[in-house]
DNA sequence: ATTCTGACTTGCT
DNA sequence: AAGCAAGCCAGAA
């Protein structure tokens, strides 16, 4: 499994009306950063619920304002701003409350997540196994 | 090996 | 609250 695929399978477990910092995933994942999950998601993020993964700012991803904020508005998300005037002119500002509205896995979620970011390291094909030793 | 690039983050005005 | 500079991580050139 590579990182695009355990990004999309984090991405996929988010329920409606919470959301995640491109750096959470990366967290959760366990590996890589926020720019690695950005490039991930603006590539392979079309078919699983992109708008759910956002800047810990907790503006949506450049671009995608619009349809994202529909999208907050269905789900109930948390928001802080003004989105009314964001809808009818596009000048408002506005954004999602990240306090309120960031996930927070339960313990059978937590598990899932670490079963996806455990099938991630598999492929190094470098550095061949050092036995048992390991020169602290 | 070096440089560049990007749906990022943080800290400091 | 809004901009900006640096820091950060990896893949591509």
């Amino acid at each position: 499994m590579d990182y695009v695929e355990a990004v999309l399978d984090l991405v996929a477990l988010i329920p409606e009306g919470a959301v995640l910092a491109y750096g959470d995933v990366a967290d959760l994942l366990g590996s890589g950063g926020a720019r690695q999950v950005g490039s991930a998601m603006s590539r392979h993020g079309s078919a699983v619920p992109w708008w759910r993964v956002l800047k810990a700012s907790g503006e949506a991803p450049p671009g995608h304002g619009r349809e994202a904020l529909a999208l907050f508005l269905l789900e109930d998300t948390p928001l802080v701003g003004d989105y009314a005037d964001y809808l009818r002119t596009g000048e408002g500002r506005w954004r999602v409350d990240m306090t309120a509205a960031r996930w927070a896995p339960s313990a059978y979620e937590f598990d899932r997540i670490d079963a996806i970011a455990g099938g991630l390291d598999r492929s190094l094909p470098k550095l061949s196994a050092p036995d048992d030793e390991m020169t602290v």
